[in-house]
DNA sequence: CACAAAATTTAACCTAGGCTACATCTTTTA
DNA sequence: TAAAAGATGTAGCCTAGGTTAAATTTTGTG
């Protein structure tokens, strides 16, 4: 006999991992332009001393990404100055918080506690495609209509 | 006024961020030993050619992580053979396998189709604490005794 | 059994994202 | 207002995980 296991085509199966390396991409710019705004708007400011503090890493980690960043076009800086959003980081930072916020209630709802739901949703955030997002609001309102 | 948001404190943020990073970098090693036993158990044996294709990364890479994994303790091979499991990685691929499987089929029952399903699982999988996975079990266990 | 094809290894290179140590600029305060 | 403290930048280093190209070994076939 052959094929014990079903196993996906490869290359379908090369697909689904490639999508996971590309959402790892993106990720660490997400966060940024997400923890940025959050902080612009709790202290009117965001300074690479708080993000690196926030993020658990060094000042000069900060720097580099935040050139990485600029380079992107999704933040802009000055030197020994604070950070800022573009336009552009503006729009990611809206859809990456509010997407945040979803993948954090859903699992509320579910059962999860309020702390780990915050754990886990940082991480789980950057791989959940629009639609599992969707099946997210679906339940989210279903226990809204119910509770 | 000061802090028109509510943000966590900042050494709880660096700590769920640092969560996330350690996932991230057990997260190779996981789906090596996942691939490496499903071909295993499907085929009879794992060979780097397979792996690279079904990961979708050169052979050189693979030849790179898997010398990483055998410093690792969860994998064995000699030159030019064929890839097999320690008892660790046997181990390790068992719950890995067992956690995909459950988020997996939890997408599924609250309503995202088959193949996005497993395109996210993929992901989210590493970032699931035992906790929400135990979530995802009930949420399972409730679909499959209303079904 | 020789030789071509396929698989594996090796080498040299790249980027992202970490780090520490030290230099420089800004802000606070004595 | 000058010195200390604090924040930011810079330099040099590291690992993980990618790449391509070339060398080597194994495998399959005429
Ligand atoms: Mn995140
Ligand atoms: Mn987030
Ligand atoms: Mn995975
Ligand atoms: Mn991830």
């Amino acid at each position: 006999m052959d094929g014990r296991g079903k196993l996906l085509k490869s290359k379908q199966q090369a697909d689904v991992f490639g999508r996971v390396r590309k959402a790892h991409q993106t990720e660490v710019a997400e966060d940024y332009v997400e923890l940025i705004a959050d902080l612009i708007a709790a202290q009117g400011e965001a300074r690479a001393a708080d993000l690196a503090a926030r993020l658990g890493v060094s000042h000069a980690t900060v720097t580099n990404t935040v050139q990485r960043l600029i380079g992107a076009g999704l933040v802009e800086s000055r030197p020994y100055r604070s950070i800022f959003l573009t336009d552009a980081g503006k729009r990611l930072a809206r859809v990456v918080r509010e997407r945040h916020l979803i993948v954090r209630d859903f699992l509320v709802v579910i059962g999860v506690d309020a702390e780990t739901a915050e754990n886990d949703a940082e991480g789980i955030e950057h791989h959940v495609s629009k639609e599992t997002l969707e099946a997210f609001v679906r339940m989210l309102r279903k226990s809204t209509s119910e509770g």
